[in-house]
Formats: C-alpha cells, sequence, structure tokens
DNA sequence: CTTGACCGGGG
DNA sequence: GTGTACGGTCAAG
C-alpha cells in the first residue's frame, strides 16, 4: 500500500510501538512498528576492545540505583566530520533509558563521549526509515482491526517511493472569541463548512446557538470529527486558544477528545513555547511559522493576523475594535456583525494556510519532520533537522547539542564582523541601478569549501588560508555544508528553470514555487546556523570566514564599478547601487567584468532601475546607513528603515513622514514641506483626529507590577485610579495630553484624553521623521514651523 | 556602554 | 518525553 505519513508518535504501554499516521485517496490508516529499537553510539576513548569488554562485563545503573539493561550492540564504522571512527551503537529497551544508559556509559574511562542519544524517538524513526512527511512511502504489513481508523496495520516493511499522485487533505480553520475569559463564541471555515457557534442567538443561518461552555465544547469537537479534519488550521491558537478551550474543559469536565483516535488534546511543552497537539491530525499554528519562517520575507511591521493576511494574501479581517466587541456582547448590541467578524477570522485564517500548508508540506518532505513540528519550529531547528538527516545518510555522526554552559560561553565570544555597508552620501539622486550577489553567503560557503568539517584538518595537501585569520579550510575534498548548499542551489536552479513552463495560477507553479522557496530558505540559513550558538555544528570561524570573504567580493565589485566610472551610491553585504550617465548602456558590460572575475558558482544580478533613490543622515551629518527610499518608473515606493515602516510612532507622524518622502522622490520638495506644515497647522488648531494621534502597547501584567516607569503604564495607572477596570494582557491605546511634566505623566488613556498636546505631537512625532528627509534639502526645524525664513536652499 | 526588563500573537 | 529552545528594543544604571 502507498501512503503519506503526516504524524509519528510512539508508546511503550504494551512494548515499545512506534505509531504512523498516514493517508491515501482511500483514507487514514494507522501503522504501527513494534521493530524498531531506540539507540545512540558510544565512541572509544582509544580502544574499542576496551570498550566492548567494559560492555559485556559490567551492569548498568541510574544513580539511584535502578538497573539499566543494554539490549544489543553493535561495533560500527562511522564518520566524525570527514574522519573514519569506531563507534559502538548501543542498543537500550525504551527510548527514556537512552539518557539514563548514555550518562551511565559516558562515565566510564573506555568512553570518550556519547553521541545521538538526544534525538527524540519518533524523528530518530523517521530519519533512519527515511520517511518524508509529504512524500509517499510504500508498505507493507498485516491488516488489524479497524476502529477508528481505515485500517490499522502492524507493520513488515516501509520504504520511500516517487509518486506524482496528490493527496487531498480537508482542512477546516478555526476561531474562538472570548469575552470576560468565557468563550461566546467558536467560528469553523473550510471550503464547504462554514459555522458559528454562539452563546448568543443571532439571525444569520450560519450561526447555531449553543446553550452554554460545556455545548459549544461538544459541538466542536463534533464538528472537527464530522468534517474529518486532517489539518485543523489557527493563528496563535497553541497561545491562545486551546489555552483557554482546556481550561473550559476543565471547568466543565468536558474531555478534548480530538484526536481522531479519541486521544485527548496535549500540550507539548517547548522551552518557553507550548505545542497543541492532536493525534492523528495536524494542529496547524500558522502564527509560529510565520514569525520563525516568513517574518524575514514580509514587509509587514507586526504579525498580527491582519496585517499577514493582507501582506500575504490581499485580506482584512473585518473591522471590529476590542472595546465595541465587549459592549456588543455585554448589552446584546449589533450581534450579527460580531458574528460575521468571527468568521471572518476563520476565513481569512483558512485561506492564509492554503498558502501556507504547502510551504509547510515543502519543508517537511525536505526537513523529513512531521508537520506539527515545521511550523513550529525555528529557522535553526529546521535547519539542524535537515543536517541530521543529511549526516545520516552520509555515514556522519550527528555532534551533540552544546551544553548550557558551552551555549553561554558561545554567545558571549566576540561578535565577528558582518556585512559591508557602504556610508551614502545624503541627497536625491536620479537614476539608480541596483545589483546584488545571487545567494552571496552560500556561494562563497560553495566556492571556498568553507564548513565545519573542513576546517584546521591535520592531514590536507590544499589549505585554503585566511591571511586576517590563523585558520584555513580544506580543498582536497568537497565538505558537508559546501555539498549540502550546492545541491540546494542546483537542485533549486533547476525547478526555477521548469516553473517557466506553468502559467503561475497552475497547481503545478505553485507546488514548485513551494518547493524551490523551501530549498532557498535552507540554502540561506547554513550561515546563520554556523554562528548560532545552540548549533550542533556551531563554525564561529566558518561564519566569520564567510562574511569575511563576502566583504571582499562586495569591495571588488565596487573598485570595478569606480575604475568604470560609475558612481557609488549606497551597498549593503550584497547589493550595490550606482549612477553614470547613459546608465542602462553600461548595465552588461559592469555585470561581465565583475562576474568574469568571480569564482563559477558566484554571480552578480541586476536586480533594477529606478529612477529616483533618496539617502539621509545621521545628526553627525554622516550618510545614515540601512534608511533609505527608492521609486521606480512605475512610482513604486520602496522604503527600508524610515520610522514609516516602524511601529512604535503614532499614525500622524508615519503618515506625515510617508508622504514627504513620496513627494521628495517626485521631486516636488516644496510640496513636502507644505506636507509637513499643513500637519502641524492642523495639529496646532486641533482638528487632528484623536485616531491618529493613540499610541498602542500591550500590558502584560497589572500596571503597579511594572518596575519603570513608561508611559503606556502610567496612563493604564491612571485609568484604574478612576475606576477602569485594567487586565492584565490588554492592549491599551494612549494619547499625550497638555497636564503633567513627563511625557509618562501626560499620557492617558485615549477614553479619558479631553486634549492632546499638540507641541508633544509636533516636536516628538511629526517633526523628527518629516526632519529625516527634510534636512537633508537644508531645512530646519523652525522652517518647518513658519518661524525661520526659507533662505539657504539654494543648493537645491 | 552595559544590563535587565519587556514584548510578541490572541480576545 | 532520547525533553525544557528567542531575539530585538528600550530605559535605567
Amino acid at each position: 500500500m502507498r501512503l503519506q505519513i503526516f504524524d509519528a508518535d510512539y508508546t511503550t504501554s504494551e512494548g515499545l510501538e512506534v505509531k504512523l499516521f498516514g493517508k491515501n485517496s482511500e483514507g487514514v490508516y494507522k501503522i504501527k512498528d513494534t521493530n524498531f529499537k531506540p539507540y545512540f553510539y558510544a565512541i572509544p576513548d582509544n580502544d574499542v576492545t576496551k570498550l566492548i569488554e567494559d560492555i559485556e562485563d559490567k551492569d548498568f545503573e541510574t544513580e539511584d540505583g535502578e538497573k539499566l539493561e543494554i539490549v544489543e550492540f553493535q561495533k560500527t564504522e562511522r564518520k566524525d566530520g570527514q574522519k573514519k571512527i569506531e563507534a559502538v551503537k548501543i542498543f537500550a529497551d525504551i527510548p527514556a533509558d537512552i539518557s539514563k544508559l548514555k550518562n551511565a556509559l559516558w562515565s566510564l574511562e573506555s568512553v570518550e563521549e556519547c553521541r545521538e542519544f538526544d534525538i527524540p524517538f519518533y524523528r530518530r524513526y523517521l530519519i533512519d526509515k527515511n520517511i518524508r512527511p509529504g512524500s509517499w512511502v510504500e508498505i507493507e504489513g498485516v491488516e488489524k482491526n479497524s476502529g477508528d481508523f481505515k485500517k490499522v496495520i502492524e507493520l513488515e516493511e516501509i520504504k520511500a517511493v516517487d509518486n506524482d499522485e496528490k493527496l487531498n487533505w480537508n482542512s477546516l480553520a478555526f476561531d474562538l472569541e472570548v469575552i470576560d475569559e468565557k468563550v461566546v463564541m467558536a467560528s469553523f471555515y473550510s471550503e464547504d463548512f462554514q459555522k458559528v457557534l454562539s452563546i448568543k442567538q443571532t439571525k444569520q443561518d450560519f450561526v447555531e446557538k449553543v446553550e452554554n461552555q460545556e455545548e459549544l465544547l461538544k459541538r466542536f469537537i463534533e464538528i472537527v470529527e464530522e468534517n474529518n479534519t486532517d489539518i485543523l488550521l489557527g493563528y496563535n491558537t497553541d497561545e491562545f486558544d486551546f489555552d483557554i478551550l482546556r481550561e473550559t474543559a476543565d471547568q466543565t469536565g468536558v474531555k478534548l477528545n480530538l484526536g481522531r483516535n479519541g486521544e485527548r488534546m496535549k500540550f507539548n511543552r517547548r522551552g518557553r513555547f507550548k505545542g497543541a497537539r492532536i493525534k492523528a491530525r495536524m494542529h496547524l499554528d500558522i502564527y509560529p511559522f510565520v514569525t520563525h519562517v516568513l517574518a524575514p520575507g514580509l514587509d509587514s511591521e507586526t504579525l498580527d493576523l491582519d496585517s499577514v493576511a493582507e501582506e500575504m494574501i490581499g485580506l482584512n479581517k473585518d473591522e471590529l475594535e476590542w472595546g465595541e466587541m465587549k459592549q456588543i456582547w455585554r448589552n446584546d448590541g449589533d450581534l450579527e456583525k460580531f458574528a460575521k467578524y468571527a468568521l471572518k477570522d476563520s476565513e481569512i485564517t483558512y485561506k492564509l494556510g492554503e498558502q501556507t500548508t504547502p510551504q509547510i508540506m515543502e519543508m517537511s518532505k525536505i526537513t523529513g519532520l512531521i508537520p506539527f513540528d515545521t511550523c513550529r519550529l525555528t529557522y535553526g531547528q529546521l535547519t539542524e533537522n535537515y543536517l541530521l538527516r543529511e549526516a545520516y545518510s552520509r555515514n556522519i555522526l550527528a555532534n551533540n547539542r552544546p551544553s548550557q554552559k558551552k551555549r553561554r560561553n558561545r554567545d558571549q565570544e566576540q561578535a565577528y564582523a558582518g556585512g559591508f555597508v557602504y556610508t551614502p552620501e545624503e541627497g536625491l539622486y536620479e537614476n539608480v541601478a541596483v545589483f546584488d550577489f545571487r545567494s552571496l553567503y552560500p556561494t562563497v560557503m560553495v566556492s571556498h569549501n568553507i564548513s565545519p568539517d573542513t576546517l584546521n584538518l591535520e592531514e590536507c595537501s590544499d589549505r585554503f588560508e585566511l591571511e586576517e585569520f590563523d585558520y584555513d579550510f580544506c580543498q582536497d575534498q568537497q565538505g558537508f555544508f559546501p555539498e549540502l548548499v550546492e545541491d540546494l542551489v542546483s537542485s533549486r536552479y533547476k525547478l526555477k528553470k521548469e516553473m517557466k513552463n506553468y502559467c503561475e495560477e497552475s497547481q503545478e507553479f505553485k507546488n514548485i514555487y513551494n518547493r524551490q522557496q523551501a530549498q532557498k530558505i535552507l540554502a540561506n540559513s547554513f550561515y546563520g546556523y554556523l554562528g548560532y550558538g545552540g548549533a550542533r555544528w556551531y563554525s564561529r570561524e566558518s561564519a566569520e570566514a564567510t562574511t569575511y570573504l563576502g566583504r571582499e567580493y562586495i569591495k571588488d565589485a565596487i573598485q570595478i564599478a569606480e575604475e568604470m566610472g560609475f558612481e557609488m551610491t549606497y551597498g549593503d553585504t550584497d547589493s550595490v547601487m550606482l549612477r553614470k550617465d547613459d546608465l542602462e548602456e553600461h548595465l552588461d558590460e559592469f555585470l561581465d567584468a565583475v562576474n568574469s572575475e568571480l569564482p563559477d558558482f558566484m554571480e552578480l544580478e541586476f536586480e533594477g532601475l529606478f529612477k529616483r533613490g533618496f539617502f539621509t543622515s545621521k545628526e553627525s551629518g554622516e550618510g545614515a546607513k540601512k534608511k533609505y527610499a527608492l521609486i521606480d518608473d512605475e512610482n513604486n515606493l520602496k522604503i527600508t528603515g524610515f520610522e514609516q515602516v516602524r511601529r512604535d510612532w503614532s499614525p500622524i507622524a508615519k503618515d506625515t513622514q510617508e508622504k514627504v518622502l513620496q513627494k521628495v522622490l517626485e521631486n516636488d520638495i516644496d510640496a513636502a514641506v507644505e506636507e509637513v506644515k499643513d500637519t502641524i497647522k492642523a495639529l496646532k488648531s486641533r482638528e487632528v483626529d484623536v485616531e491618529k494621534l493613540k499610541i498602542y502597547t500591550t500590558l502584560t501584567k497589572p500596571p503597579e507590577e511594572y518596575a519603570n516607569t513608561a508611559p503606556h503604564v502610567e496612563a493604564a495607572k491612571k485609568a484604574k485610579e478612576k475606576g477602569e477596570e485594567i487586565k492584565p494582557e490588554s492592549t491599551v491605546d494612549y494619547v499625550i495630553t497638555r497636564r503633567g511634566k513627563s511625557i509618562s505623566e501626560k499620557a492617558k488613556l485615549t477614553k479619558y484624553a479631553e486634549t492632546y498636546d499638540s507641541d508633544y505631537y509636533v516636536d516628538n512625532q511629526v517633526i523628527p521623521v518629516a526632519l529625516r528627509v527634510l534636512k537633508v534639502f537644508g531645512y530646519t526645524e523652525d522652517e518647518l514651523k513658519g518661524k525661520g525664513r526659507q533662505s539657504g536652499l539654494g543648493q537645491f
């Protein structure tokens, strides 16, 4: 039988059993494997026979005197980096014994160290069997009783196979609405099922009234079951919705039997996060995937559902403020609006899921992690799981995770230099060409064979030495990392070519797009991984050498540009911005000149032409790095680093800055100044809507528990004195009023603010952000306020 | 400049 | 669960 495995787990109640859950077009299957034993490796101090004698002769026990049994051992040969070593593979009865046995063995004199004792058992199984969720496997086994599943199979053989068949997963998105710590609505959305469970009746036909919390929970479970849900989607459901659901379940005595086998939802603790695990279904919380994986590629500063959905799929939540929601619910206001809002939340979660689920699946396919893990792990952890797989298939032993102490030491090491950033001259420039290196760091690593296993080898005939540092990378044999990067980059290159054969709307295109995107994410993560203190394959030297060489290459490109008569405008890490007369005619010439000097695997690419670019300066007058704006021929703005794209400014300030930048890039400085003056005038004459002045911040605890003074805390305290109920975890919006000395004193929640301090908004919000742009053209604070004469502007 | 507190998403 | 994992920003010191 062929199927795709999507969940894995194990139990020890009736002997050790690995449980796999898989699906094909016929249905969902449960597969049991009782033939896989947990193991780890012991590396002999020098003499493997001594170690084996110890294993045979000695009795092992824990510190508490509990007997430990080695059920089997094998002498094997493995690779430690590029070096062959002897290792003894030690098998235990159950996974929980692995850690104990490891401690017992590591204390022997005949053992130098132990390895691969800290890989979760279900992941170990998937790695060793080469099972990749999202890919097909072929299984042989004996069919048992069915029960909750199509079939239960006792596994005899499992192997990965190629299969193009597309599987259809049943997705269901859900969302809770909670008021006064009670679930008042639960909404569900899929292609052919939309429903809102509500404690209060509305006239809408998608709303089903439930009597109380208990009934709501029971219906919740039924709905998940009735939809034969494979994928349960939500946004921040790990940390919010399932918390509430579990509390409610505890209070009402309802069991949250959401698993396909009726098993209860369980929280997996993982550091400071938890994950709501539902057996034999995939509960995918999109929020952690967005924060860990997608965020770097998003423009949005905040990662709330509304902004993420807006950017990724062009959809927004219904507009309904938290205050209004409470009002509606408590006073039986417009409940239809409330219910519609609830359903809309599930709808956009579902549609966000349509986009992210295939990405998560592709990432699972490469890393071999179950989708539950893929959507919750950080970049470094995804990379590491990929490395564990690739190491296994190359017979390379994984390094151990660093101890806390080692980790701290790594984190405290002196930071190494990063990318090269060119200091721009402030000003407004016409016609700017942007170039960048295709995957700079990955290609540098491949070109120079930079890898933890090529670093400072004892035996090596061809060493690549870096003068600046006292280490070298051996060129004799391709290293682990360069090999992986080269494979990923080459495979991606092929996919990108193949992609061109399909139209962008087609399913084929989307599949290939997602696959190459997953490869890109992984290839780009290796450099960061090498410098990440928690990494098994941490190699500060490799990371340092990579950025060093990156800096050399970009500086070489700049030198070539200057020799060819280009005017260097700006550059950051892997990109350069250049100007020249008859610019377009010289683009290819420049590309050829740079690329002919580069190693084969590296390439400088033309990114685009912008009709204007604007650069500003720091207080000192020196050009500011990482803060610029570009405009193309279609008047599209690309703004980097300005307050406009940051969240900790009031709307009035951000709006003004964006308008100013727009006008400046359209080369209408006067209009830009007018924008500022108009805004100041409006502020002074109190015409500005309070909505534009609100500053939002979240309180994470009761205001009096804060040790430090901060405007939002002080505003909340004042509101509390007036009898306002301020709950922890609440977002407050405040305005700076006229009463008080410090800014914190002046801060009041918007609803209590009768005035606003126009001076604050002019001096601390609008003027600073506007000046960031306009000082470049010689304007001063006084001039923007209309106090000074506009003299001395002749230079522009 | 360093250290330590705070914050994120959700309603 | 072969567990117990963030990273950036800001104010105070």
